[in-house]
DNA sequence: ATTATTGATTATCCTTGACCATCATTATAA
DNA sequence: TTATAATGATGGTCAAGGATAATCAATAAT
């Protein structure tokens, strides 16, 4: 069994993908339900693990909302957040990046915006070189806090991702 | 044995060069997927050592990425965007671009590079928003001397095109 | 002085299970 | 008939444990 939660991970993220071509999907976003208790049971392990999965793979950053019920007749449902507006789009990542970025954080999120096709693998590249840089400059040369450091690169990751988003 | 991480290195790389006749490995770039554990056993040293020498030779100033993940089925994924060889190519531009480059200049080569097919519009204009923030913070924020600021910008400029024009 | 090697410690990811919360339905009481 | 209480059927939370990988400081080699 090699790995579970990215088994469950595509198989919701193929669930959406044939949502996709359905009337109204593109402009409503894309979205599935299911029975937590099923899938679980489907994949033969426990129904927490769909908590799981849930939790670190679904989340607004990686551009998806879940909405769940409990009781009788429950469900979770998963939607993917259609964001067409360059705006939108400028918005959500500045809130992700906020004012103070760590390198592994900033990792993630250009992972993760290459999974998503936002960026190209070069692109991600370019950008990593440009905050190494950075911030190898703020700690040897100018001797920086930690915490300034991580200011100045949220800034520049922002600076770098409005110009792509508007380009 | 002083050359294990040469030794290690060699290894990979042997690995990313024969996935490279692999389909569509010139479009999406070269990768491969290790365990850090194996190959440290492989090569009977400390698996730190593996970290030593993604850390010291599969840079993005090189032209590659890395990609981990920990906890049970973890693994290394290293990708190579830059191709090899064109050592030429790459002395030249260290050549034009040198110890230090003005803002216009910049832009002149990033120009040419791009009307050559070797950049895309986009990753020009990533590195021009990289370099104009360079310059503004050594200005507004550090009061450092146009020379300095060209000197920086020169070293970020080299540093973005390593990893990336050796195409 | 720089680069390489090691090992101890820390951090992260995944999986499971016990226990908690909420909703819908049904039974019961007024 | 209506209000309320019990019941069953979900989903949520959290903490523990095992499996990796990352970090860091000490040491050795060049």
């Amino acid at each position: 069994m090699p790995n579970l939660t990215r088994a469950i991970e595509k198989y919701i993220h193929d669930l959406l993908e044939s949502e996709e071509g359905t009337a109204g999907a593109s402009l409503r976003g894309a979205s599935v339900s299911l029975r937590r208790k099923e899938l679980a049971a489907s994949f033969g392990c426990v129904p927490s693990q769909i908590n799981y999965v849930l939790r670190s793979r679904f989340t607004p950053e990686r551009g998806f909302l879940v909405e769940s019920q409990r009781g009788g007749h429950g469900y979770i449902r998963i939607l993917r957040i259609a964001c067409e507006e360059p705006e939108e789009k400028m918005n959500h990542i500045e809130d992700i990046v906020g004012d103070s970025i760590s390198e592994p954080e900033a990792h993630r999120l250009l992972q993760v915006l290459q999974e998503r096709g936002m960026i190209t693998v070069r692109e991600r590249l370019l950008i990593e070189v440009a905050l190494r840089h950075s911030d190898e400059m703020g700690r040897s040369d100018f001797d920086l806090s930690q915490h300034k450091r991580n200011t100045i690169q949220a800034e520049m990751l922002k600076r770098m991702l409005r110009g792509l988003v508007l380009a």
